[in-house]
DNA sequence: CCAAAAGTGTTGCCTCTACACCCATGC
DNA sequence: GCATGGGTGTAGAGGCAACACTTTTGG
């Protein structure tokens, strides 16, 4: 049974703070799909979100960076708390119940636990997903496939996803999500599946680099079986004077 | 020396979520001005913003909730969760150390807490300020004559702020700080207020009453030294059916 | 009668959307 | 050469900001 050592964990001593925890749904784009990174628990089929308590001695932001490196392997990735989870029951419908109590000893664990969510925004290509001391399996799941979580993460991860939407009206989230080049269409389509709708090409084309914060590259991408299209690049400096300015608004 | 109490307050013996706390920046509209609800600390000239820990048996919001109705006397208020205020040492300038020295005793109480920020958006006239068992008062002020308040409330406000001038573009907030009638140059001074900024009198009738959520009512207020304006209420099934669909836009 | 605030329409600009064809590439 | 996806311009509509005068009221 697992999460006493949560008191503890393994290569840190530091203390934890009591009944709080964080998730993370750490989303990536890949094959024009949306992905989310989950945990399949020791000797289960069962899936949940990353996260766990906070450390005594670090801030709230700065366990979400952690444990994002940990599953990851990435540093100084786009953050965003979105929604505090405080329900006194939030685990109580009871085919949750039946499957925690295969996996955790209630005497442990049953606590009430106030969650912190996070969403991290990240270059798929550069996350090498690893599972932590309580799972055996770290795996990118499409956001449209995603089975039946533990605890409340199915739930979370929709209320993650509305304020990912919103967040796109004032944030090109492109910059988190795409490698550090890509072409116009990757870039639509990336919208085109946070949105769950279908563009204009050329109104996005227009819109996008009228935000003044793409560069186009001296080449295109060979190796489609198709016309080649451009590279672009964020310009970072003008990506964070826009947002500074608020003037990066989509809709 | 006060806080040891909180951990088994008066007239309830609900345990607490330890480490724990929430902040409301309670907000009301009078007199043309904004105003936040704060209270004095007993027998000292300190001001603080309400809030307190979280009970084992309540959720969040609930707890969100009790502390609204116990400072203001008014239930089932507008209350929106808008940031998570985790730093290791938020109080650790030492200004506010010399302050709270004098309040706390630092044995019981410099213990590290997390605290959940809302605002709350009331009617300034059903409002009865009542302060608590730790302070002496409980008063409104005008949200740019603020004090230099304890912990680190200076910044919570204006992170609420934000929070609020955001909101604004998605909803509109007149709904929960007017009384149940008013008048358009009201609503509009609300606005402007909340903006920081002058708006134009026919482009701002145009566009509120163009949402469609606004009743004029078939009497006007009497008894200003002018011209009688009309009084209007918000359509509550209407409004609620815009925000569902997302088309109470402002900006 | 005067001062102060409330109420109201129009115009130009700019932004958004809708829409279709040619081009480049690899196979 | 052909199938596939990439790249591009224009026209119409709708929304937004700028702008000033008349009306009402109490004093």
């Amino acid at each position: 049974m697992l999460p006493e050592s949560w008191l503890e964990p393994e290569k840190n001593n530091a203390p934890l703070i009591p009944q709080l925890t964080l998730d993370c749904i750490i989303l990536g784009f890949h094959n024009n799909q949306l992905r989310v990174l989950l945990l399949r628990w020791k000797n289960t089929q069962e899936w949940s979100l990353p996260g766990g308590p906070i450390r005594q001695n670090e801030s709230v932001n700065a366990a979400a960076q952690r444990i994002l490196q940990e599953r990851t392997g990435l540093d100084d990735i786009f953050l965003q708390q979105f929604h505090v989870f405080g329900e006194v029951e939030r685990y109580s419908r009871a085919e949750i119940q039946e499957k925690l109590k295969l996996i955790f000893d209630p005497e442990l664990w049953y606590e009430r636990a106030v969650s912190i969510g996070y969403y991290a925004l990240v270059d798929y290509s550069r996350v090498n997903p690893t599972p932590d001391a309580y799972t055996d399996e770290c795996q990118w799941w499409d956001i449209r496939e995603i089975p039946f979580l533990l605890f409340d993460h199915n739930h979370i991860i929709q209320v993650a996803l509305q304020a990912l939407r919103n967040q796109l009206s004032w944030q090109p989230i492109g910059y988190n999500l795409l490698p550090h080049e890509f072409t116009l269409p990757e870039l639509q389509k990336l919208y085109e599946t946070i949105l769950d709708r279908k563009l204009d090409p050329r109104n996005f084309q227009r819109k996008l680099l009228g935000l003044g914060i793409l560069e186009r590259l001296p080449i295109r991408r060979k190796g489609g079986a198709h016309k080649s299209p451009y590279l672009y690049r964020f310009d970072k400096a003008k990506y964070e004077a826009g947002l500074k300015e608020g003037n990066l608004f989509f809709i």
